[in-house]
DNA sequence: TTATTAATTGTCAAAACGACAATTAATAAT
DNA sequence: ATTATTAATTGTCGTTTTGACAATTAATAA
């Protein structure tokens, strides 16, 4: 039998970033860990990598465990493995960023732990080195959402041009101006116009757009250069 | 003492995916595996994560004794865990993409190993993913080299616009104008004339360049849209 | 009926893009 | 010495994209 003599195994996990926007902010999802140490403290959902699964699978286990969602955007971020992260056990983390309907997530399935909704701004300071990870996963999120049409993956089903327009600004960071963002929004071929209106936020309403799913999938690859200025 | 009970633990790999540049095409650089399984089958520079290093450590490592080489471009890419991918033991790895100066290689340090350069295109067919990895890899490197100005990695300190503009087309398995692309790599402002010529590819000669580092330094993160046609 | 408010459509000058032509600086051939 | 040749470089120009800003529209509230 061959084998890989004397080489040193480690636990491998898998933590998510979760985002979510509730219509005027960017939001993470918490939990207070559920083992020691640190044990209730603030920190990402995480889990440990199982016997006969991938770390993808991992991931999208943890997050149907803790939120009740499948099928969500997630994507692998990079590994965290400094030696001496997990005070315990070396255990090297690979990262998510995972982007949901914050109206979808059904609220504390589980006992075993506690999950909680923060501003992106106002989040406790979190265990090891999952103040890092959200600070890179900010990053990425904001890099990737400038070229490829993924923000609708926070957004319900049926959404306001508004809306995204408020969503951009907060993951950039930045003011865009109304008139150019909806023009170079729809200029996309993205989105489809639907005749109903919102008419919560305003006097005059604003419609309503679906995702064409069809180009979205066509599209997910392409750049599409969605934020202005983005060249030096 | 605090533990984590009953979690099972993995080998902890990397694999570099080796870019070069000839001149004319573009390369990778492959090895002889040296250990069972699949001894002597060509596959990616790799080797396992020490207790004392992270992968990013592991990885500068395994460059350093393959090819002599030290402050190489390094980028990783994503983490390769599938169960089974490994026959004998479950081995995680973490792709990594590196470019380098073929001309700085020092041919066989080792005589633990055969290296060689094979073309992209030409290559053998590798042991386990990895093929997958170098698949990844092409991708990563286009799709970043579309927004970053990271080609020059792969030539020596004083190059030519024509050296670059091949190796532009190599990458992107396209055709660009010659007249467009140097106007717009010298607007990128990265670019310092040197007064020397190459004349040893036309009568005319080309005019070296250097790299501004000071400017690249800045800009590394910055979009510039190098390729033409880059939206949808 | 009018004021108000936010959504949407318009305008326009400047910049970037990309297809293509002309010029230039050298060497090799006559 | 002159000319042909070759590749590098600089130019041209119509089209498209960008982004700053104004005007209009569709509703509700006063």
């Amino acid at each position: 039998m061959i084998e890989y003599s004397g080489q040193p195994h480690y636990l491998v996990a898998v933590d998510c970033i979760v985002f979510g926007f509730d219509g005027e902010h960017l939001k993470i999802l918490l939990v207070k860990r559920g083992l020691e140490p640190e044990i209730n403290k603030w920190s990402l959902m995480g889990g440990f990598v199982g016997a006969d699964e991938s770390p993808d699978d991992a991931a999208n286990r943890v997050l149907k465990k803790m939120t009740g969602l499948e099928g969500v955007y997630l994507e692998q971020m990079q590994i965290y493995g400094e030696p001496k992260r997990d005070p315990i056990e070396r255990t090297l983390s690979v990262g998510y960023f995972a982007l949901i309907d914050i109206h979808k997530y059904e609220a504390q399935l589980n006992d075993d732990y506690e999950a909680e909704w923060f501003l992106i701004n106002e989040r406790p300071k979190l265990i090891f080195d999952h103040n890092q990870m959200v600070a890179d996963a900010r990053k990425k999120l904001r890099y990737k959402a400038a070229l490829h049409p993924i923000l609708f993956e926070m957004l319900p089903k049926k959404f306001t041009i508004p809306q995204l327009h408020i969503l951009f600004e907060e993951v950039n960071d930045t003011k865009i101006d109304t008139r150019n963002f909806s023009r170079k929004i729809t200029s996309t071929g993205l989105l489809i116009k639907l005749a109903e209106k919102d008419r919560t936020g305003s006097k005059k309403g604003a419609f309503y757009f679906k995702l064409d799913k069809k180009k979205y999938a066509a599209n997910a690859q392409a750049f599409l250069n969605l934020m202005p200025n983005l060249k030096v």
